[in-house]
DNA sequence: ACTTGTCAACGTAAATCTTCGTAGAAATGC
DNA sequence: GCATTTCTACGAAGATTTACGTTGACAAGT
């Protein structure tokens, strides 16, 4: 039996962690939790649980040398926001690329955006 | 204290009936389940009570005239379509448009699918 | 009227996610 | 050395989601 390649879907409260070991690089708890506690209200220890059960995961990795443990996503930003996107290509959009696009630009997008992603379809383009 | 106006993200389950309501039209917990055997394998009565649910919740909406009621989502699939996608792009994504299209087409995106993109691009740039 | 089948309603069980309190180990300060 | 602080580990409670079993209402046929 193989390994699964394919690691589970983050949660919500795992993915904002991981946004910010993303962000910040290899972080302790401590570090995690004062990021967060800009936005979120969620204590202490919350943060340290939730990185423990994302250490079981398979989600993040640590190191143990120091005392304060040093954590870190074990999965790219790039691959995990793939995943993701699949994901909900699938769920919501019946894989339709072209309504995701449709609904993502109706959200509110600005000129300068519309440009920058016509660049991507040029490159895009291009490399096939 | 006013009615909020946003209705809560749907759940994976909720979020599969949905599609079938937005393919097939308003249609009883029978119909429903019926489609959804197909792919999963969930009872009849996790179909009722899921659906019960998202009444609750203003999901769905149902006419009680027939003793077989009939369900309808309240919510269109655009609408649906665009609150998950801007949720996914802020949580995900940090709000970037275009990151988030990276990531689509470098998920498996035909040149058909591409030129399809330009083309609503082409609209979107036109319109503004 | 009685039986049979269909359906909504209800309760609830199991799994997962989120949150935090407390204990104990390790480092720091006096 | 002893008290205080910092950190991980453990456990557990509460909320949410997913999934069914059972019951009772109702309709249709015989």
């Amino acid at each position: 039996m193989v390994m699964k390649k394919t690691r589970k879907k983050p949660t919500e409260a795992e993915l904002a962690i991981l946004r910010v070991l993303w962000q910040e690089g290899p972080s302790t708890v401590r570090q995690v939790h004062e990021i967060l506690s800009n936005t979120n209200k969620t204590g202490y220890t919350t943060i340290l649980k939730t990185l423990q059960i994302m250490h079981e995961k398979g989600l993040v990795a640590r190191s143990e040398e120091s005392r304060a443990h040093i954590y870190f996503a074990t999965a790219t930003r790039e691959h995990t926001q793939g995943r993701l996107i699949t994901d909900l290509l699938d769920r919501a959009f019946d894989g339709s690329r072209s309504s995701l696009v449709i609904r993502l630009l109706d959200s509110g997008s600005t000129p300068e955006e519309i440009a920058e992603i016509r660049k991507i379809l040029d490159e895009f383009e291009g490399a096939d």
